[in-house]
RNA sequence: GGUCACGUGGCCGAGUGGCUAGGCAGUGGUCUGCAACACCAUCUACGGCGGUUCGAAUCCGUCCGUGACCUCCA
């Protein structure tokens, strides 16, 4: 079967074949987080989304170099000249070293995404250390004539870029409509034109993070990073490259304009921009502190839901809604989830213990190649999903005796089924040790005991503590009531 | 204000000219000591108004509503 994967180019706002420009491999570069502050779920979908499409890419025989930054030198704040370095800015008021923040965030950024089961990219460069590329980037579009200096920061003209090339290509937009929705902002009387964007900032003498580059002391501008470290590793011109919605303008159309500027070719074959995660009908967002992390969601300590839930169970969650949807956040479609999730992984016990027949009474060849065509189609995982669930309906019914499967079938299916959930989705089976069904499980244990105790029969309660103990589990008898520890 | 999306049944969420999406919840059965799981059956739908068409939830227009971007943001 030829497998032609269909994928949402959002340059061209067109669902397209896709075609690496290199016969069997991908480039792809998703931007990544800013490290200055707890990454939340609104993030995490973005990464996670990404992460099922790295994943389906390799499954479908694609060799993959993935690149996702970390973004640890810091963005303005505004277009102003008093701009602030948002990475320095918190490390004043926290008295840390920038670098102490960077590493916090990045370290707890990596252990979130870990929960969620997401595969580390293949590379995962950071801003600071590719200042001398984004030097030498700044240097080349000089050179082109797209850049120029001034007052020792440099900016990119855009205005000479749309002369020949087309500044809003990507999202849509036209460069007249630009400037008359521009605001007026102070301090920019160093641009020759208010849409001109950063390519280097002088540093404020207050400003802690600088390098030193043949136009100031100072730090790169916000979007250069990605066009240098995409361009390192990727090439020129690469395959695919993703981000958040929220991300298409400016930093997206501006990448396109600096690796255009710089290299003379559009740098991206196919932009994927993955939608947001809503919570009460609106954008999660730092800024706005609209915002759910996953450590309160885990853990159930937080003021919107009443108890936790699994990493597995919220990525479930969000594998049920395609990634180019919004999805908005609620209790009731996080317990829906849990319900179903438990569904399927139900089903996909009861496949490994089927009593096989001599005959199928339904076409399983066909079930798998539906869930090839879910995914080939735009990565379409609520199709898969649906498609999971006929074949879990089928398993039901044969585990029931109203249907009937091959052993041949039975494997294969069982294959199948494990392949789109654990590889393609990146679902695996939870621990019941990591969700809150240990202590469900540990309240009715507890309560048996206390009823045992009470009725002084204490071989039974002992012998609670002592299976207990065995398991890695001490229960501990106090004044106040009993309490455990596993 | 400009640009672009979206509006599907009680909830979440696919689809996109004719053919059951799926999950959760509900209802009636089967199973069960009682449940849970599961199975069978079943109910609730495509924002309003026009148009194109043999036929539209699906295409076009318009109105209403919501959101995203236009400032850092996944």
């Amino acid at each position: 079967m030829e497998k032609q994967l269909k994928i949402f180019n959002t340059l061209t706002s067109e669902k397209v074949l896709f075609e690496p420009i290199n016969k069997n491999f991908v480039g792809m570069y998703v931007c990544g987080p800013t490290v200055y502050s707890d990454v939340h779920l609104g993030n995490c979908r973005t990464f996670i989304s990404f992460d099922m499409i790295y994943r389906s890419l390799q499954f479908l025989g694609y060799k993959v170099r993935y690149v996702r930054n970390i973004t640890d030198a810091g963005h303005l704040e505004n277009d102003a000249d008093e701009g602030e370095d948002k990475i320095a800015k918190k490390a004043r008021l926290e008295q840390l070293e920038p670098m102490e923040i960077v590493q916090k965030y990045t370290v707890d950024f990596h252990e979130i995404l870990k929960a969620f089961n997401n595969l580390p990219p293949t590379i995962e460069p950071t801003a600071t250390g590719h200042i001398i590329e984004q030097i030498e980037l700044i240097q080349t579009i000089i050179d082109n004539g797209f850049g120029y200096e001034s007052n020792g920061s440099v900016y990119f003209d855009i205005e000479k870029y749309n002369k020949t090339e087309n500044y809003g290509e990507l999202s849509g937009r036209k460069i007249e409509d630009l400037i008359a929705g521009s605001r007026d902002l102070d301090g920019q009387s160093e641009k020759r034109n208010p849409l001109d964007f950063a390519l280097w900032k002088k540093a404020s003498p207050m400003h802690i993070m600088r390098w030193p580059s043949p136009w100031s002391d100072g730090f790169p501008g916000w979007h250069l990073e990605c066009t240098a470290m995409s361009t390192k590793y990727l090439g020129k011109q690469f395959d695919i490259h993703g981000g958040g919605m929220d991300l298409k303008f400016p930093h997206h159309e501006c990448e396109v304009a600096q690796g255009n500027a710089a290299n003379g070719k559009k740098p991206v074959k196919y932009w994927l921009h993955a939608n947001m995660l809503t919570l009460n009908g609106k954008k999660m967002s730092k800024s706005t502190g609209n915002t759910l992390l996953p450590r309160e969601l885990f853990s159930g300590d937080n003021n919107l839901l009443e108890k936790a839930y699994h990493p597995m169970v919220v990525r479930f969650f969000m594998m049920q809604a395609h990634y180019r949807s919004v999805l908005d956040f609620s209790s009731d479609a996080l317990n829906a989830a849990e319900k179903g999730f438990a569904k399927l992984n139900n089903g996909l016990e009861t496949l490994g213990k089927l009593v096989p027949s001599i005959k199928s009474s339904e076409d399983v060849d066909a079930m798998i190649a539906s869930f090839y065509t879910a995914i080939l189609d735009d990565f379409n995982t609520p199709i898969l999903i649906a498609n999971l669930f006929d074949a879990v309906k089928f398993i039901n019914s044969v585990n029931d005796k109203n249907a009937t499967i091959t052993a041949e079938d039975q494997t294969k299916l069982l294959a199948a089924m494990n392949d789109f959930i654990r590889q393609v989705m990146g679902i695996k089976n939870q621990s019941i040790a990591e969700t809150g069904k240990l202590s469900a499980v540990m309240d009715v244990i507890l309560e048996i005991r206390k009823n045992a105790r009470a009725n002084k029969d204490f071989a039974t309660s002992d012998l609670i503590r002592d299976k207990m103990l065995a398991a890695g589990i001490t229960i501990k008898d106090s004044r106040e009531g009993t309490s455990w520890e596993g």
